[in-house]
DNA sequence: GAAATCCTTACAATGTCAGTAAACATTGAC
DNA sequence: GTCAATGTTTACTGACATTGTAAGGATTTC
């Protein structure tokens, strides 16, 4: 398959809770669970792992909690993937030098470290921040289509949508 | 994690290993297994798997084996991919319409759609001709370095390479 | 009919992933 | 100091996908 695990999933929905939140807030884990539907025993992991790397501050005991590290300008898609999954990897066989018995003798392995250094680029300007903005807009858009027929769509803005893929 | 299937890689590399031959030429299966270093019982499966695709024409008996069904600049690194995988997903969240409790709602789902889209529209640009091509160029490369003492790098022309990636 | 080839199916070994559970450590309130 | 609420860590299980092996069947040429 391809994609990413949904514990990576569930850390971003995390981060993203955090992130909607004033700078500094702190919020139970428990209390997170709830709102983004996490099973609790796998949302400890997720914390612990998030903890781990940084991207958010911990606080045990009553009253303790979690809350996010750094402002979300600063904590990318690319980041959170990246610590719950390893650095991306399209195709093992540029995993390893030496691993690939055709070396760098081989187009594809060119092409897929390509298309890996793309999608990593294009997951590093991905801020939480502008996801929580994002976030915003779409209820504003639902909330102005509530009364109306049409279902809304959310539309991500200033984001060419590639759309003209062949066959 | 995040990468193709071993099959994936191996059919690329059967079709590769058919496009750099002059058209229409077939070759056995064994012949390719032998050149691309696949395991036998897995090269069946994935012959077979190429040609219910229609991307070769098989021909059993003596002196059978498979050939392109078409030109290398009509085949595309998406294509093979997508028949081996599947669509292209980077996330189960926008897998299903109503899979994920947040539909619509969810920045991050139109932020993964667009991701997708953009490697499903980078993937469906790198034709077979295309790989044949830099396939040369590398090969041309090796062999003018080859009396140097420097380790020769393959570049791939025309294609920027994303490394301006924060942390 | 025999040999070479592609096609299909069943199966086992391995590894990954999601989820559960339980014990432990830390903190604040009383 | 004790207790309760919270985060931390580890072990385990079941389900599933992937890789690879093996065997037999179908097709074509000689």
């Amino acid at each position: 398959m391809f994609r990413v695990n949904r514990q990576t999933d569930y850390a971003v929905r995390v981060v993203l809770a955090l992130a909607k939140k004033p700078k500094g807030t702190r919020v139970s884990t428990s209390e997170i669970g709830r709102e983004m539907l996490i099973p609790r025993a796998m949302l400890q992991r997720i914390v612990a792992t998030l903890a781990s790397g940084g991207f958010i501050e911990t606080q045990a005991g009553r009253d303790g909690g979690i809350a996010l590290a750094h402002d979300p300008n600063q904590i990318t898609l690319l980041q959170i993937t990246e610590h719950f999954e390893g650095t991306l990897i399209l195709s093992d066989c540029i995993l390893k030098e030496g691993d690939c018995p055709f070396e760098h003798k081989c187009p594809v392995s060119c092409q897929w470290k390509r298309l890996r250094d793309l999608l990593r680029d294009e997951m590093a300007r991905v801020t939480f921040e502008q996801l929580v903005e994002e976030g915003k807009q779409i209820e504003a858009e639902l909330l102005q289509h509530a009364s109306s027929k049409s279902v809304p769509v959310p539309v991500v803005r200033n984001l060419p949508v590639a759309d003209n893929v062949p066959l």
